[in-house]
DNA sequence: TATACGATCACCT
DNA sequence: GGTGATCGTATAC
């Protein structure tokens, strides 16, 4: 299912479809054949070049590319030299904007998850962008995929949070991006509404 | 070529 | 609460 084209992506603002993907399930197929899988329960928007926090703040530059392609792509960059971060490109070409996906609930291949991320706790499983990569095994290779399941990496409905179970924060970790800062444009539902 | 820093995380006090 | 890991990217020289 292709997920981009039944929410019409390009007609709607970015920061409804950051609300709008909370409650869907994000999908991995692996090598073997199975599924890797998780409710999405926190996200970001990123809103274009006027935005100070996004990275097309600084316009068009190799890493940024994808941002300004096509929406329903994958956006997947590298951080702090050792972590990947999902993001899904939301607009038409040559309008940067995307979400940031932050955290899950693990729902498949929880055994899998534990062992790359090497821990057996199942709340530290997929509770921050960089854990959600390292238990999904999503790196850069998967820069600039559709979001189908050709690609083995897509998003599917799942469920639909109502209004009041979002919670709309600050965004993390850009102190930098001045008035753009404050903007409430994190959103997260409490994983006990989710199941 | 050199340097500063980041949409993070694990581990420490 | 704080700090180190670790490297791609942007920017300065």
């Amino acid at each position: 299912m292709n997920i981009s084209k039944q929410y019409q992506w390009s007609t709607d603002s970015t920061v409804f479809l950051a609300k709008n993907l909370l409650g869907k399930k994000l999908c991995k197929i692996e090598t073997d054949g199975t599924m890797t899988s998780g409710v999405i329960i926190e996200t970001e928007a990123y809103c274009g070049e006027y935005d100070k926090a996004c990275h097309a703040h600084k316009g068009k530059t190799p890493r940024t590319e994808t941002m300004y392609g096509p929406s329903g792509h994958w956006y997947v960059y590298m951080i702090y030299g050792m972590y990947f971060c999902l993001n899904l490109v939301t607009q038409k070409e040559g309008q940067p904007e995307a979400i940031l996906i932050r955290g899950l609930q693990p729902l498949e291949g929880i055994e899998r998850m534990k062992r790359r991320r090497k821990t057996q706790n199942i709340s530290n499983l997929c509770s921050g962008p960089g854990k959600l990569c390292q238990a999904f095994g999503i790196t850069k290779t998967l820069n600039a995929k559709k979001a189908i399941p050709k690609s083995k990496l897509f998003i599917t409905p799942y469920k639909t949070i109502p209004k009041r179970n979002i919670i709309s924060t600050p965004r993390i970790g850009i102190d930098y991006a001045e008035e753009y800062k404050n903007k409430l444009w994190r959103y997260v539902i409490d994983a006990s509404k989710v199941t």
